[in-house]
DNA sequence: TTGTACGCGTTATCAG
DNA sequence: CTGATAACGCGTACAA
């Protein structure tokens, strides 16, 4: 392995000058500059990392913090740490996936041994150790989410209030005054993922206010029974006329194919809008309206923030920034349907 | 951030011997020890990791190399990434995500830079350009997989030429004679996606010696209507016994459903078996018996190989170890259905 | 049992 | 514009 006094004693300079015309931080006559490189060239010469961040104390790797569970999902999750490994090494880091359990001693041993340059939290709680215990972290991080405690890191995340708002305002200017809520798996909200339950709170609270009636489906576990649902909720007494949902494209699927067999057209006969979900991860077989994630979005903001405070020394402790949702218009949705709904006694099923 | 001399110089004594305090590679005095723990713990002392790995020549990083690419199905890759990174943890290497564009000079950075002290290659393909460059690579590297050209690189994977033997072994002792073939997303067998194919060929190769006909499914894109497959091909003139799949849970789910609403029952008149499929990490509404992928067992060997490469300096270079495919019956495979099919003239669809 | 010196690459500083 | 040198932090061979 050749290191940098290889190169110098080839091109008969000094090691600093090698240096200098790789890094570029000194000008050096385009003579000089060929020899080293020609040098550099001939002996294969890559600089050795542990040399590099000696000097620099920047290592040019971000840590990635992902909890692992059994019970995630993992088509969605991948979403963001691929996006997010994409995005810092286009700022030109790499990227450290950190999964042990013990995530916040993970965390400190990299961050304090210098190991890395700065962390981004995925997968955040409501109640999350990491994002508090992040006043321990030698290095700063920022959360993809909105915990509770977050006075120690960043926090960048679609602001999930405003999306309940906007969708039950849009529900309401389009004539919809009883809709149904299709809830995500059950598991989600006793795990206390934010924003699935600031998403439903915000929801059902500016329903209140309008005078939307929210009918809610049971409790969505593994066995849900999607075709129940459509049946007993959907075309059930209430006669909502709209579905907001929550859940992910495997059960959509199923509630279109039930309401394709009865006859139910949308958004002719009912509405269907998808909340907080990720369509373009999953596999939807039918289009659907979405007011979704944003992995792409958030990664590029949340790496840019990160690599900001790392290379300007910007602290950036309790920032909060939400973003706006953005409404993707796939058809699904549309006015209430007023007239008895064709094909609602449609025995087929 | 104190360093290695300041708790020298708080304990009285020299860096050495506060280095062998906490590598335990020399006797030290009981008394001696205390004072340096004392002055340790005293100014939070934590070793830089550019430092330590400086002469032990080891970072206890292992890239794991991941091509990006937008038609990827997110949810199994993750799979293997996730479990890479949690026995990587478990044998006490930290793990490095690589997903640069051009993979092969990522790899050649993070190894001749000594910032990693092995590599597994994911999502292998047949000519896979990154197990064709392993000889550039300056660290032992292992591929889940089994490529063409892989002289200077181990492979691990399951047997899948074995795996398509088995299938049709299987089908045949259990009387299928005529079987339809369920294809993947085409993209996979046009990418090279070298599993899929060494599993069709395989089966289809030993059903032919068997003399079972295969009726296969037409190329499978993302608008594949599997509800016709099943009108067309599996209630069609040639009516097979048994489908094999080699697709996702998503259009599995579908046939599952098609079938059910023709009223023709699993397995009594038709049985299905996954090859080659993880349906653990995908969302599948019916049990399904699988000769599955195996991404824990994979990725456990995975590590544990190239750990012992790195610590014990082993050429593992050429090294192939393909692995016993294992049978999960989850009720859905039995024996060749003789009568006519039960509904399969129902006409509700 | 302990101290000293070395190695890696970058960069501030001083000297040409 | 270029060269020489020291310092940064750690582990460990070697000397004492």
């Amino acid at each position: 392995m050749p290191g940098i006094k290889d190169v110098a004693r080839l091109a008969d300079v000094s090691v600093s000058t090698v240096s200098y015309v790789l890094s570029g931080k000194r000008s050096i006559s385009a003579k000089t500059t060929d020899r080293v490189m020609q040098a550099i060239e001939q002996l294969g010469y890559t600089p050795d990392a542990s040399g590099q961040r000696l000097r620099g104390r920047r290592n040019h790797i971000i840590a990635l913090s992902e909890p692992i569970r059994k019970d995630m999902n993992q088509a969605q999750y991948s979403a963001y740490f691929m996006q997010a490994a994409f995005q810092a090494r286009k700022a030109g880091y790499d990227v450290l996936l950190l999964g042990a359990e013990d995530a916040v001693s993970d965390i400190q041993r990299v961050t304090r041994g210098n190991l890395v340059d700065g962390v981004v939290l995925l997968d955040v709680m409501e109640n999350d150790s990491r994002a508090a215990a992040a006043d321990t972290f030698a290095k700063p991080s920022v959360a993809i989410g909105y915990p509770h405690v977050h006075e120690a890191c960043a926090c960048i995340d679609i602001d999930f209030t405003a999306l309940g708002e906007i969708a039950s305002r849009k529900l309401y200017d389009l004539g919809h005054r009883r809709v149904a809520l299709l809830r995500s798996l059950e598991v989600n909200y006793q795990r206390g993922v934010g924003y699935m339950l600031l998403f439903r709170d915000s929801f059902l609270k500016h329903c209140a206010k309008l005078g939307i009636k929210v009918i809610e489906s049971e409790e969505v576990t593994i066995n849900f029974n999607a075709e129940r649902f459509v049946h007993e909720v959907v075309l059930g007494p209430e006669a909502p006329t709209a579905i907001v949902s929550q859940s992910n494209a495997d059960i959509l699927n199923i509630v279109f194919d039930t309401l394709g067999n009865l006859g139910v057209r949308v958004p002719q006969d009912l509405s269907i809008i998808s909340c907080g979900t990720y369509m373009q991860g999953e596999m939807p077989r039918y289009p659907v309206s979405e007011l979704p994630l944003d992995p792409e979005g958030l990664c590029c903001k949340i790496i840019d923030v990160l690599v900001d405070s790392i290379e300007n020394k910007r602290d950036i402790r309790g920032l909060v920034e939400l973003t706006e949702p953005q409404y993707i218009d796939r058809g699904s949705l549309g006015l209430a349907a007023s007239a008895p709904r064709k094909g609602g006694d449609n025995k087929r099923m």
